[in-house]
DNA sequence: ACAATAAATGAATGTGAAGTCATATTCATA
DNA sequence: TATGAATATGACTTCACATTCATTTATTGT
């Protein structure tokens, strides 16, 4: 947590630090990223860095902890909040979406996002115990997709939702790396069509069938 | 790759060196490995080290080479030369047994694997122009699968593919944060249980049918 | 035995940022 | 406007290693 100090700061001087924290954590991973350089790009002296936060970490955890509320801002709310409303595939079919919007509006939001997603002793140093958050709730959704019988009650939850955070690791890939180089965020229909795909494969494999 | 010196060793010394790097850095992540250590517990000067490799990088990537080969040896060689003659889902079934197994043997390699599978900037810091193979890989299986009629001939083999790997990404997590806390490597049946899940979840999904 | 070449050594050096701290400046309020 | 509390500052200190290098020691060939 950044200190008082920060917060009593007149806004356009914290927008400033916040600023300059994105620009250099979207261009360079963690380790990289120079509280110098952040200092600078701000105005400030690297001393008047500290007065704000305890070190580099408590930064990063601040920024991180921006990008998850942006990210959220972004979900359909009511549909999160009434999840028994809606059908499984609808609420995946919603979390990618939501996902590619994200994405489409804050590109250096994401490249800090996946820097993060793509480092796993990062998120340990940073969250000792890091538990994932992801794993938990595809679990969730999946019980109550059973209970709501639109699920092979064959699955074992644990595993397939290890097999769907794993696919989300991938989305990643998938933007940066896309059919042709690069997915085009612009392109709602094909990335509509993408989100499809990807539910095809969730929903029926990719098996043959007569 | 390694000096010329370092191939004269005697084999004993030579073998000292690679358990020592073996050690460590499966014990630290690379960054935090530290050559120090490994020459002392080698029981060589730290210059002789620097007989032996350019620098930490050259090591790791040698170890990591060693890593590739000896997983290598696990897979049934007559399936992968001869693709043609098994069904994809067989393929695949092989890929992730010897997996599996190669796991079970070499704990301490495995912890070098997922650190390095782990680490995205890693994997360009060491290969700046690192391309997935895994990626390329599965996208021929999958074109082959295709031609054999034996896959759903409207996937997109690009996205699929990223797909998989997604999934061989979540492989770490599996074993190490398996249906109990951990997956039980020497539970041979247990393990195949494992993997028939996941290829039952590739091939059919997950979407109940009556 | 004598060069000549190769290998071994570990103290010394280099590096690149994070984080500190003594001092200066500004601000709030009585 | 006086006073102490809050802020701002950037030169300096630290730190943890990787890497170098001048010497010493071993090996090889004649």
């Amino acid at each position: 947590m950044p200190k008082e100090t920060f917060f009593n700061l007149p806004e356009q001087k914290r927008a400033r630090v916040i600023e300059a924290a994105l620009d250099e954590f979207a261009a360079y991973p963690y380790h990289k990223a120079r509280i110098t350089a952040i200092a600078d790009q701000a105005g400030i002296a690297k001393g008047s860095f500290y007065q704000y936060f305890a070190d580099k970490k408590d930064l990063f955890k601040y920024i991180a902890d921006l990008i998850v509320n942006k990210k959220l801002e972004y979900l359909n709310h009511d549909m999160m909040l009434n999840k028994d409303k809606y059908g499984f595939f609808e609420l995946l079919h919603e979390l990618y979406l939501s996902g590619f919007r994200f994405a489409k509006e804050n590109p250096r939001l994401i490249d800090i996002a996946n820097n993060l997603l793509n480092n796993k002793e990062l998120q340990r140093e940073l969250w000792n115990d890091y538990e994932d958050q992801s794993f938990d709730y595809f679990q969730l959704l999946l019980k109550e997709g059973l209970a709501k019988g639109e699920l092979d009650p064959t699955i074992d939850t644990a595993l397939v939702s290890r097999l769907l955070t794993g696919i989300n690791y991938s989305l990643g890939d998938i933007l940066y790396k896309g059919k042709d180089g690069k997915i085009d965020l612009d392109d709602e229909s094909g990335l509509i069509e993408t989100i499809d795909k990807m539910l095809a494969f969730i929903k029926n494999g990719i098996k043959k069938r007569e």
